[in-house]
RNA sequence: GGGGAGGUACCCAAGCGGCCAAAGGGGGCGGACUGUAAAUCCGCUGGCACCGCCUUCAAAGGUUCGAAUCCUUUCCUCCCCA
């Protein structure tokens, strides 16, 4: 997996297939590897949302593949047309982000991209460098390209336009603006989710119309998040994220539906589809086998280490269900006072968001001092060391 | 440009002068049960030292003892016609 290597024809194919979901047109990919250029790999991000998730590492670990055959990898961050933002998915127009925000988004992109992607086989480019240079002639002249039912055609608007719902004028043009960056940069694959086989078709046709090879769309699957149903996605709430701590990686993991399994196994790990029927096989409890899907996730963005530790936690916590030895540590957060109402601590430690909620755990016995349920609503806590259990998942040491 | 329908809590959606911190569903959280999860059952779901007070029903004003509900203006969306 690491650094770069050779591999016959049939190989790098296969390779390049694994968990794929669609390569359209299969044909011209064969033609673009077999002519043995290196080739350019495009990647368009939008760089709303600065934190990665596993299902963006699906796509990055595609492009990943491809820098390991020896391909060039371009990473277009839409600088420019997030002034639009890409309408797939929305329901709703989104806001545009200005300068400072984009730019704060888009290394925090790059720096935990780069935990997946090879630094050195990795070209960044900002579109807002060809778009913005185009001339309101040049824009009437692209969309003269391509007729309004055709790009109305694409799910994402006619859903809408059944729907009721509005559609802004200006969100038409995003296809037509991520296309051109394919013909800035003529790439020669590009890929996206399954969510952006239209946007990459339509980069596929206007290359083709002004005169380019045209570019190969490669999409992959959307993986679902924790709950099973909708797409990871941050605002659903249902993902994972690469930089978060190893513990949460791993718990959250250990959260997941069991159908998810094999699914994650194929696109966020290296097993082969052969080592995984095996632990299928192996393991009658599928938590046996999450277990070994969170560690070696855990490991892939953290260490070793910490994935060992995670591990660890994660059964003495839920498995054991006793108090984790590394919990998290809290000092007291007042100065002067030596006791306090117990959901104010909460609200102070920042473990709660307000002591309405506070009251109501404690009103369900959901909140342990000492590993003793605390059921009194007014109760007050005293300065000193202690466990504090909140609900399942919070534990923290008041020191 | 003309006519019509709308904007309610995280989301969908009731309510159309007081009994509304606002039905119902979804989601979320907690408890039970488990394999950690799913399914199921029960409970909670604006804030505040909280049997009371404070801020919420697109925004701003107004009528009223009292407004999410009535009036005015503004902003936003959809539909039909041109």
């Amino acid at each position: 997996m690491k650094g770069g290597f050779y591999l016959n024809f049939d190989e790098s194919i296969k390779l390049i297939k694994r968990g794929t979901e669609e390569i359209i047109p299969f044909d011209d990919l064969e033609k673009k590897i077999k002519s043995g250029r290196k080739l350019n790999i495009k990647l368009g991000i939008d760089p709303t949302a600065p934190d990665l998730h596993l299902g963006h590492t699906v796509v990055l670990s595609k492009l990943r593949n491809f820098q390991d055959l020896g391909h060039k990898v371009i990473l277009i961050i839409g600088d420019f047309t997030t002034l639009i933002g890409d309408p797939t998915g929305k329901s709703k127009t989104r806001p545009a982000l200005n300068v400072e925000e984009i730019n704060k988004n888009a290394e925090t992109y790059k720096t935990q991209a780069f935990k997946i992607l090879d630094k050195e086989k990795t070209t960044i480019r900002y579109n807002s460098e060809w778009l913005s240079k185009i001339s309101l002639e040049e824009l009437i002249k692209l969309s003269a390209k391509f007729t309004v039912a055709r790009i109305l055609e694409r799910e994402t608007f006619s859903e809408r336009l059944k729907a009721n719902e509005p559609i802004s004028l200006h969100e038409i043009l995003y296809p037509l603006l991520q296309a051109y960056d394919s013909v800035a940069i003529n790439a020669d694959v590009e890929l996206g989710g399954t969510d952006q086989t239209f946007n990459l078709l339509i980069g596929r046709d206007l290359m083709e119309k002004m005169g380019l090879e045209p570019q190969v769309c490669l999409t992959m699957p959307i993986i679902a998040g924790l709950d099973g149903k909708q797409k990871m996605s941050k605002s659903l709430g249902n993902y994972v994220g690469i930089a978060e701590e190893p513990n949460t990686v791993f718990g959250k993991l250990m959260s997941m539906p069991d159908e998810l399994l094999r699914q994650y196994f194929i696109l966020l790990t290296d097993f082969t589809e052969d080592e995984i029927s095996m632990l299928f096989k192996k393991y009658d409890n599928p938590k046996d086998i999450k277990k070994i899907l969170a560690f070696d996730i855990t490991k892939r963005y953290s260490s070793e280490e910490d994935a060992i530790k995670a591990r660890e936690n994660f059964e003495t916590a839920f498995e054991k269900r006793s108090f984790p030895e590394d919990a998290a540590e809290y000092r007291w957060p007042y100065e002067s006072e030596n006791e306090v109402w117990l959901p104010k601590l909460l609200v102070d430690l920042g473990l709660l968001k307000s002591t309405s909620e506070g009251k109501r755990l404690l009103a369900q016995g959901a909140i342990e001092i000492n590993e003793e349920a605390i059921n009194d609503e007014k109760f007050i806590v005293k300065k000193g060391s202690f466990k504090l259990k909140v609900g399942r998942k919070i534990f923290a040491r008041v020191i």
